[in-house]
DNA sequence: CGACTTTGACCGGCGC
DNA sequence: GCGCCGGTCAAAGTCG
């Protein structure tokens, strides 16, 4: 049954139903730690996107083991060595998820493999001074997907403090789910991460947390602060 | 006043 | 071809 993570150990194997579209499940190679925990949440094993489609749009596959499972291909940092100090900022609750030493090839989907992975995927959304034909172009780009990751906690707020900072753009409700789905990207300057956040149908304590792309900064730091980062590292 | 959130509209993908 | 659905845009509103 479910895996959750206390006091910083995480067991390995989450249900396929909870991976949404898709979406590739990996054991985590190493057990998250947790600094702290301060809204009793409950870790699962992340999810990284990527090498298959799954014909789940709505996490209700109904498989209740660890089938489906693939290795882990990719991970949406670039730093790896900051990724587990996402916890590390602020006073806010953290997650606390992120593996920290897993390489960080990218992996393309099967949609973005018959569309080309290797195309640049610098320019697929801009601001609002494109026309409707750049537009077009965006449009065809948004389905090559970057390598995505994604996760479970218990937690009481919806999104959780990850060490990055997110602009919400959107929110939706979704079919087969109580809660809307948030669409979140990163304020960094040319960094495209996005993530998504909604609250599952099957309990709504669970919170589905879903990364896409690498960030290319490390948390803490913003448009104006990037060179802070390395403080924000020190204290693992 | 700038940054951020909300929310309705729009668009493309996909199944039928 | 049509309709549904998820994802994104962007104007308006809110907040600090």
């Amino acid at each position: 049954m479910q895996a959750y993570m206390e006091g910083g150990q995480l067991s390995a194997c989450l249900p396929s139903f909870l991976v949404p579209d898709h979406y590739a499940a990996f054991p985590l190679p190493l057990p998250l730690q947790l600094p702290s925990q301060p809204n009793n949440k409950l870790f699962q094993m992340p999810f990284v996107v990527g090498q298959e489609e799954t014909e789940n749009h709505g996490g209700m596959l109904s498989s209740d083991h660890c089938g489906g499972l693939y290795p882990l291909p990719a991970l949406p940092f670039v730093s790896s060595s900051g990724a587990a100090a996402a916890t590390a900022c602020g006073g806010k609750p953290t997650a606390g998820f992120m593996p920290s030493t897993i390489g960080a090839e990218e992996v393309c989907t099967s949609v973005t493999t018959k569309l080309g992975c290797n195309e640049s995927n610098s320019a697929w959304w801009k601001g609002s001074a494109a026309t409707m034909a750049e537009r077009g172009k965006m449009k065809v780009r948004r389905k090559m997907r970057e390598p995505r990751f994604c996760f479970q906690t218990r937690s009481d707020v919806d999104v959780l403090d990850d060490g990055y900072k997110w602009r919400k753009y959107g929110q939706k409700v979704v079919k087969n789910s109580l809660h809307p789905r948030s669409y979140f990207r990163c304020t960094h300057s040319n960094c495209r991460v996005k993530k998504r956040v909604e609250r599952l149908s099957t309990d709504c304590r669970m919170v589905m947390t879903t990364y896409e792309g690498r960030h290319t900064h490390s948390p803490c730091s913003d448009d104006a602060s990037s060179a802070d980062h390395t403080d924000c590292f020190s204290s693992f």
